[in-house]
DNA sequence: TATTGTTATACTCTATAACTATA
DNA sequence: TATAGTTATAGAGTATAACAATA
C-alpha cells in the first residue's frame, strides 16, 4: 500500500488511518527482518505463546491468541512442516493434542525475538527514546483498556 | 477477536501485536459509531478524501487512498447506491469519471467527522488529555517516516 | 451428550489479468 | 498504443458448519 501523495489531512490525522498504516509498516519491517528464520509475524506469535506457557492444547494456544481452533490447525501443520513445533497426543486425553516448541523451535523464539527487536527500533527510529517508550506504554494502556479513565472522570 | 485470557507478556508486549490490536478496537469503535449513518470506515475514508480534494477520477481518489482503481469500483458502487456521491463523465475526456460528493454526501460527511470524533475520544478515554496529544503525535511521526531520526543519531 | 481436532465451505478484503470504450 | 473504468478471477486471512474420534 503506497499513496505517493496522501490522502490529505482530513484522512490523515484520523487515527482509524493511522493505526491501519502503522500497523502495516510494522508487519512489512518485522516480516522483512523474520524472513532469514522462515516464519512470519502471525507465527512467531504462535512460537511467543508456546514459549510462553506450559505445554498446552491446539485449543489453549488458539484461545491465548485470540485465533479460531479451526485456524490454529493450518497454523500448526505450517510450524510442524518447519520443525519449530511437535503435536503429540495428551496422555489422559486423547482428543487432546499437546503442542510444544522442539529444540530448533526454542532456537528460532530466540533469534526470532531478536529480529523483532531490531523490526521494532526500526520503527520507533523517528521517536526519541522517550517518545518511543511513552508510545508503547500508551498503546498498552489503550489494547489492555481495563475501563478505568485516567484521573476519575466519566 | 477476543483473547479472554491473554496470550501473555511475551506477546503482548510486542508493537505488531499492541498496533493490530489497537487498529481492531478503533475499527470496532469506529464501525459502531457510524453505523447510523450507513456507512463503515473505509468508506468515510472515501468521503473524507473527496470533501478534501477538487472533484477528482476514480483513479486520483484510489491513489489518493492508497487502494487499487479495481478496489476503488465497488467502493464508489455502494456509496453511489446509498446516494452519497455521484459520477458523471468527464467533459475533455469521456473515459474518466468524475467523481463528486452529494448534497446527502457533504451532509453525511460532517455528522460522521462528529461520530468519528466521538470514537476517538472514546479510544483514548484511558489516556489523559497530554498523553492521548502525544499518542497520536507519534503515530503520525512514525507514519510519515520522512526516514531522519529524531537528533542526528544513526 | 459434549469436546478436540479436522475438513469443507464461505465470506471479506484486496490484487492481477483481461475486456471495453475512449484517447 | 495507451489509459480509465469495469469485470472475472484468485489469493490471503478468517470464520461457521459438519464430521470422526474420544470423553
Amino acid at each position: 500500500m503506497s499513496t505517493s501523495e496522501g490522502p490529505g489531512p482530513l484522512v490523515s490525522t484520523r487515527l482509524g488511518y493511522l493505526l491501519k498504516h502503522a500497523h502495516v509498516l510494522m508487519s512489512e519491517l518485522l516480516n522483512k527482518a523474520l524472513a532469514p528464520y522462515g516464519i512470519d509475524g502471525r507465527e512467531l506469535g504462535v512460537l511467543l505463546v508456546l514459549a510462553g506457557h506450559e505445554p498446552g492444547s491446539q485449543q489453549q494456544v488458539a484461545q491465548r491468541l485470540g485465533v479460531d481452533r479451526t485456524t490454529m490447525v493450518a497454523l500448526l501443520d505450517t510450524l510442524e512442516d518447519k520443525g519449530l513445533v511437535s503435536r503429540h497426543p495428551h496422555a489422559n486425553d486423547r482428543r487432546r493434542n499437546v503442542v510444544e516448541l522442539t529444540e530448533t523451535g526454542k532456537k528460532t523464539v530466540r533469534q526470532a525475538i531478536e529480529a523483532s527487536d531490531k523490526a521494532e527500533r526500526e520503527f520507533l527510529a523517528p521517536l526519541s527514546p522517550q517518545d518511543a517508550e511513552r508510545f508503547r506504554d500508551a498503546l498498552q494502556t489503550v489494547v489492555t483498556r481495563r475501563d478505568q479513565a485516567p484521573d476519575g472522570q466519566r
